[in-house]
DNA sequence: TACGCGTGGAT
DNA sequence: TATCCAAGCGT
């Protein structure tokens, strides 16, 4: 595959551009003094969790453990404790172990390299782009939903994109992107931004699109979404909740709770135990003698 | 490739 | 009210 771009894309880039300079949101990791871990973090904790729910948490961190070093001193549960309600914790638990592997490893200091971004644990293709792009000026495909969103309208011109991650998204994530690096920097996040304020999901605001002229979903009239239907997941009443109110029993605590505190938060018992066994697998529950229970020391 | 993995706001 | 969906990763 040609890595030059689209002549299609390259079109897009000016008023891309020009439209995030004027309209990017001002967020705590893209302050020009926040550094690579500040980044990192931010990555982890926006992997599936909304930007205005990530906004408190991340502050609490970031002064907590404003470098790896800091929250590799700690013990895992501390991480597990303070990712709060952000959701999905073991990405906490592997945050914590690539503040591990950054110390044990690359001296402290998040390496820019992205073959050893990846390498860290709970960095995969996106976030390990998202930090060389984002932290280092570096040129990357970043691929993440709402570009996916943006590239299927503005340039394959479907509804939406495919339902996971395809080589052909990021083969055309890599076609359209600038040449130059600080260019193809700040196309990333651009991209990114537009689909996340513009190019939404549900209901877009085309209105306030810079590139609706050249639009290939627009052009083609915004035709409905008509692939595959996409799996709604239900949440009340499955493991994932039953896990949920079994590690929010054990983030209250301030040591070990009895197993009779974690009995008290969901009924059904053959559920609650694989949902337990299942958290104790996973490191995120240490089981203790005597029956009881804790984060991870 | 498909699935499991939290949580809560928006529509 | 029910459904959708939010900067994915690991297996």
């Amino acid at each position: 595959m040609s890595d030059s771009p689209l002549p299609l894309a390259s079109a897009l880039h000016e008023p891309v551009l020009r439209w995030y300079a004027a309209n990017a949101r001002t967020l705590p990791w893209r302050d020009p003094s926040a550094g690579a871990w500040a980044v990192m973090v931010s990555e982890f904790m926006l992997q599936q969790t909304p930007v205005a729910r990530v906004l408190p948490a991340y502050e609490v961190w970031m002064e907590r453990w404003p470098k790896p070093a800091d929250l590799a001193g700690e013990a895992p549960g501390e991480a597990v404790r303070a990712w709060d309600r952000l959701g999905y914790p073991r990405r906490a638990l592997r945050l914590h172990a690539a503040a591990r592997a950054i110390v044990e490893q690359h001296g402290g200091e998040v390496p820019d390299d992205h073959a050893a971004l990846l390498a860290l644990p709970g960095v995969g293709t996106y976030t390990a782009a998202a930090i060389a792009s984002f932290a280092f000026g570096q040129r990357h495909a970043v691929v993440d939903t709402n570009v996916r969103r943006v590239f299927a309208r503005a340039l394959t011109g479907t509804a939406q994109p495919s339902i996971s991650p395809t080589a052909a998204d990021q083969r055309l994530a890599v076609s359209a992107l600038p040449q130059d690096e600080p260019t193809a920097a700040r196309w990333a996040v651009a991209t990114m931004e537009l689909g996340a304020l513009v190019c939404t999901a549900r209901t877009p605001r085309c209105a306030d699109c810079p590139i609706r002229s050249q639009c290939a979903w627009v052009l083609a009239g915004s035709p409905q979404y008509s692939g595959p239907p996409r799996k709604g997941q239900t949440y009340e009443g499955t493991d994932r909740q039953a896990r949920g109110r079994l590690l929010a029993v054990l983030r209250a605590a301030t040591g070990a709770v009895s197993k009779a505190d974690l009995d008290a938060c969901w009924p059904d018992q053959l559920q609650r135990e694989r949902a337990l066994d299942g958290l104790v697998a996973d490191g995120l529950v240490d089981p203790l003698p005597r029956n009881r229970y804790a984060l991870p020391a």
